[in-house]
DNA sequence: TAAATAGTGTCTATGAGACACTATCAG
DNA sequence: CTGATAGTGTCTCATAGACACTATTTA
């Protein structure tokens, strides 16, 4: 008997759900954790692509952020690293079966070691690539304006933040984190300044070991601290945005 | 029979509700609105100071913001100038009545022209002063780890914006802006240097009139786009922190 | 006149941007 | 050797910080 309290409250409650985007980089492209919705009776958006995420578990889950923790885990097999807050999105017309809020987190993760093992079904689960105009996709829900909001976020943190050090794997070089940083950001970014500004915010641990190729050996770095991101004084520059900082969230 | 939906979701319900944490600058004091809560049958933290806010009524409102919008006009009498979300908050304890989540938004707004018309008894609203140790104070929920946050992201927010700009009344000096600015972080800025910037940044229009008093007078200057909030490149520096940004959310 | 606050001139230090340069590997 | 990418030296430019200086009012 759920519902047995309801009675105490003047208000009917609004459906509740907590969603994820996470998003990683792989192939050089920006990719977010997409999942089928089910087909069935009364399933809103059958057979649509959607954010990960669900109703919580009252009984399960004793806040929000161990149930996004617990649906992230459920689909990637990790702990993922990186995990904030986006927002929340509630209004009536978002759900068809009523007024519904759904809580929003941010996740980032590395995609070296993973399968995305979860559900068995790989065509249930797909790490989509960011393009463009995916925001323009038919995702379920308002799922297309989260992940526009989500990538804003992204590109607004990037400009200033270490955040793209949580979608490397756990071994990388110097410029294998500058191309992250220039895929997310849509522009190049000029080697020495980059390569002074990270060094000297002392995130980086050097690994004892060379990545090797048909060129000059580069260092292998590791995060130093792999729970918390690090704030530059200021964003990162362009040629033509000297002033890019866009609005920090 | 506002439940009758209900038996589709698998999931009980969390109780929904909308806070705001909205501040202002007065007496050279930063400043947030509390309200008192009810005391009567089976209401929680009977008596106690708390954000203002309250149950969504998915009859009434059409989303979270706009929820958030009419229940700080019923308080206020006004419409706010700066709105943003903070981000929610949800567990199994924070409120006796079962599991909760609230939706906070993060309001600012100028004192010159209102008076906190609303609800008639002024003993169940007041404008409390934020001192060091505020968030330690018994207000109700968890309602001083909110405040605790939404200082966080006020203070973090005012070191590389014109946030303090909507703290303000209409008009105002430079000194005045410099000083609210002051106020919230708690330190000095350098006058030059924050001239300098606040002029560059191209935020404000000279009003044709000067304060006057007992010395020079100041130019008056207005907010030209009351809606948003100004980005510096750089954050405010002093001399004991030159890099003093924080973590910028 | 003094007191008080508004507002400026100017020097220095810091770090980003540009870009050419050197270094070290495979083949 | 060449080709390719790693990594550095060094100059210039923008702007913050420091702080002393001038400006304009009332009493």
């Amino acid at each position: 008997m759920p519902h047995v309290k309801t009675q105490t409250i003047d208000f009917d409650r609004p459906l509740t759900t907590v969603d994820i985007v996470i998003f990683t980089v792989s192939e050089e492209t920006l990719r977010v954790l997409l999942v089928r919705r089910p087909v069935g009776e009364g399933e809103p958006f059958p057979g649509r692509w959607a954010l990960p995420g669900g109703f919580i578990d009252t009984a399960k889950d004793a806040d929000l952020e161990s149930c996004a923790r617990r649906k992230l885990t459920e689909k990637t097999g990790v702990d993922v690293p990186y995990l904030e807050q986006l927002g929340s999105y509630g209004n009536a017309i978002r759900d068809p079966r009523g007024w519904s809020a759904t809580h929003v987190y941010f996740a980032l993760m590395g995609l070296d070691d993973v399968e995305l093992a979860a559900g068995g079904n790989a065509s249930e689960l797909r790490w989509a690539p960011v393009h463009a105009d995916i925001t323009g996709e038919a995702l379920a829900f308002d799922h297309a304006e989260i992940l526009a909001a989500a990538l804003t976020r992204l590109r607004s943190k990037v400009e200033y933040t270490s955040l793209p050090a949580f979608l490397m794997p756990v071994e990388f070089t110097l410029t294998e984190l500058q191309r992250t940083y220039e895929v997310i950001l849509g522009r190049e970014l000029e080697k020495k300044a980059f390569r002074t500004r990270v060094l000297a915010a002392d995130l980086l641990d050097t690994v004892p070991r060379m990545q090797v190729g048909a060129n000059r050996p580069a260092q292998l770095y590791r995060l130093r601290d792999t729970r918390k991101a690090h704030v530059f004084a200021r964003p990162f520059g362009s040629a033509d945005a000297p002033n890019a900082a866009g609005m920090r969230r």
